[in-house]
RNA sequence: CGGGGCGUAGCUCAGUAUGGUUAGAGUACUUGGUUUGGGACCAAGGGGCCGGAGGUUCGAGUCCUCUCGCCCCGACCA
């Protein structure tokens, strides 16, 4: 490609809405543009990032035998109200009619479709496993669309589904699976960690996420600082602690504590440590139909996590119960305790079980009880409902928990029969009965991913493309087009790098020398050949973009080297 | 969806408290010239329904009402 004839809208100044790097640099080299809330229009650049990207997944997901389909994007209202996601999803899935007033929705993932196309038509476990995916675009109408290709409203994902006659063939579909995602972002070049995770919404279970490490990302991410372990926060286990505090010696008592309401006061109040202490977290739990107001009881050194006590009642979401709310039902804010009430439905934490010297709310104004032992307590329900946090010890190898921050490029987990039964996508097995199919689902953010290259590697200049996602491996960069000579040995070195395979830009522009190398810097080449001045001494320049080395080398030598760089 | 902010040239923004020449700057663009190793300089140009609709007024970018859009914080997010 030539620069002169291609279309690159570089900028120097960012737009006024970008925060992030991936969304500066991108918008300010030229590969996207915004065009309202969360869409994007993908330049030149953009969409050659985007089909490398693409095309390393086909690549590795033909070495698993998965097959590419590719769906409708307008799917049928129906197919969702079978599956029931139509509630589910709200407002996110963007739905309108046809002209005959048939209602339709825009894929924001394709369960439903994917199951609807081989329903019926596989109909023997002879014909299983399959693995079917596609790259396409989804919709989903976030509330808050942000941070550029990071989180859009329309965006390119592959979703990939497999169909197993048994659990035993999907755990190793799934293995497989999780081994290619590792495979496309090794080669993608990118520092990425695959964790545990929470299944969301949709259920399902052995749910692990990949997550490519840096600063922005929006998730945070639990990791053992010794071995391979790393969790979501929101699904991050932790051992057993290993040092416990001292405890307060106490006989049970009622103990007036005026207006000691928050566990530091009232670790204050007794100098204790709030290990000892008793948190009651009241929330109002939504659930399908209906809610209640539930009562989680952790540790005073401890946090709940949101998710974990949503999973641990069924809730479809938790929102804060105000005092108005306790006081009705006969609780007192500050003061609530599991003892001598049944006002509301309760879940403690596994840390509590049997714990002995606790100090808990009466449920009265101004009142604790003291040297509490909890194993008195009757029927508990008992869940893991606590924030890991950094310090506490690795649940496989006892090593030190750190947060870290990571992007969510992929999200796979073994959806079992969640779609397939009321879907009633059934094959016959074995002994002639009928069984629904056993699925995993496998996705993976290809724009996204665009937006996570960037984020790791740029510098205070723009973009670091990594070699397999660069829209150009190789820039030639021509100082001054009027020198004929440095002219000439461009053209020629241009045709020789392509003649190679080798992908290549020319910067034949009529531009100055920092003009071209402040673009060459922003759009992030991996290398860029500069012919210049050196070309009198029968040289020639490579800066190689991520370490800013420049070597200068004998023109002829220039091809040679490059190959060497690239590896 | 709650709270806040902003819509003026392709882009980044002045101008709006107190209505009044022909609506500005920087940058980008065009032409000519000088330059040619880090977004250079000089000169001359083109480019605007001041987000939209209605109103007040002799007169509205500026005041009032209503709308639409975009951004930020939060809630939400397979």
């Amino acid at each position: 490609m030539r620069f002169s004839r291609a279309y690159i809208p570089t900028t120097k100044e960012s737009p006024k809405d970008a925060q992030l790097p991936s969304h500066i640099y991108l918008a300010r080299g030229g590969f996207v543009a915004q065009v309202a809330a969360g869409l994007y229009n993908f330049l030149p650049l953009g969409k050659r990032v985007l089909r490398k990207i693409e095309t390393i997944i086909n690549e590795e997901m033909a070495a698993c035998d998965a097959q590419e389909v590719d769906l409708s994007f307008v799917t049928p209202a129906e197919l969702w109200q079978e599956s029931g996601r139509i509630e589910k999803f709200g407002k996110e899935l963007l739905r309108f009619r046809d002209r005959k007033e048939n209602l339709f929705v825009l894929g924001p993932t394709h369960e439903e479709m994917m199951v609807s196309i081989v329903r019926n038509r596989v109909n023997s476990y002879k014909q299983l496993p399959l693995n079917l995916y596609q790259i396409k675009t989804k919709f989903r109408d976030e509330a808050r669309p942000r941070f550029g290709l990071m989180r859009g409203r329309e965006f390119v994902m592959k979703d990939g589904y497999s169909f197993h006659a048994s659990t035993d063939d999907l755990d190793r579909e799934f293995e497989a699976m999780e081994a290619a995602y590792k495979r496309i972002l090794e080669r993608l070049g990118l520092e990425f960690r695959i964790v545990e995770a929470d299944s969301g919404a949709i259920g399902g279970t052995g749910s692990k996420e990949l997550m490519v490490l840096a600063q922005s990302g929006e998730d945070t991410l639990a990791v053992c600082d010794t071995c391979e372990y790393g969790a979501n926060v929101e699904a991050a286990r932790r051992a057993q602690r290993s040092v416990i505090p001292e405890a307060p010696q106490a006989d049970f008592a009622r103990f007036k504590t005026p207006d000691v309401k928050s566990i530091e006061e009232l670790s204050h109040f007794f100098h204790i440590d709030p290990y000892y202490t008793l948190k009651a977290v009241v929330k109002r739990a939504v659930y399908t139909q209906g809610s209640e107001l539930v009562c989680f009881f952790i540790r005073g050194c401890d946090e709940l996590q949101e998710v974990k006590a949503r999973n641990s009642v069924g809730a479809i979401d938790l929102v804060d119960a105000s005092e108005a709310e306790l006081r009705e039902i006969g609780l007192v804010a500050g003061f609530v305790g599991p003892l001598d009430q049944d006002n509301i439905r309760m879940v403690m934490d596994n840390d509590t079980r049997n714990a002995s010297s606790m100090i808990c709310g009466a449920n009265e104004a101004d009142y604790h009880f003291v040297g509490v032992d909890l194993s008195v307590m009757g029927e508990v329900v008992f869940a893991d409902l606590v924030t890991v946090q950094e310090g506490d010890g690795c649940p496989h190898c006892g090593g030190k928990i750190l947060h870290t921050k990571g992007i969510e490029v992929g999200h796979i987990f073994k959806l079992g029969t969640v779609y397939s039964a009321p879907l009633k996508a059934e094959f016959l097995d074995e002994n002639g009965r009928s069984q629904p199919f056993i699925m995993g689902t496998y996705g993976m953010g290809v724009s996204r991913l665009v937006a996570a290259v960037i984020e790791q590697h740029h510098d205070d200049k723009g973009c670091i493309w990594t070699h397999a996602t660069a829209p150009y491996l190789v820039n030639v960069m021509i100082s001054n087009i009027k020198e004929e000579s440095h002219v000439a040995y461009a053209e020629e070195l241009y045709g020789t790098l392509q003649k190679k395979g080798i992908e290549t830009i020319l910067d034949d522009r009529k531009e100055r020398f920092g003009f071209k190398m402040s673009d060459a810097e922003l759009i992030g080449f991996p290398f860029t050949v500069i012919v210049g001045k050196e070309l009198a001494n029968g040289q020639a320049q490579i800066l190689i973009r991520k370490t800013k080395e420049i070597l200068t080398v004998d023109k002829d030598a220039v091809v040679s080297t490059l190959q060497g760089l690239m590896g």
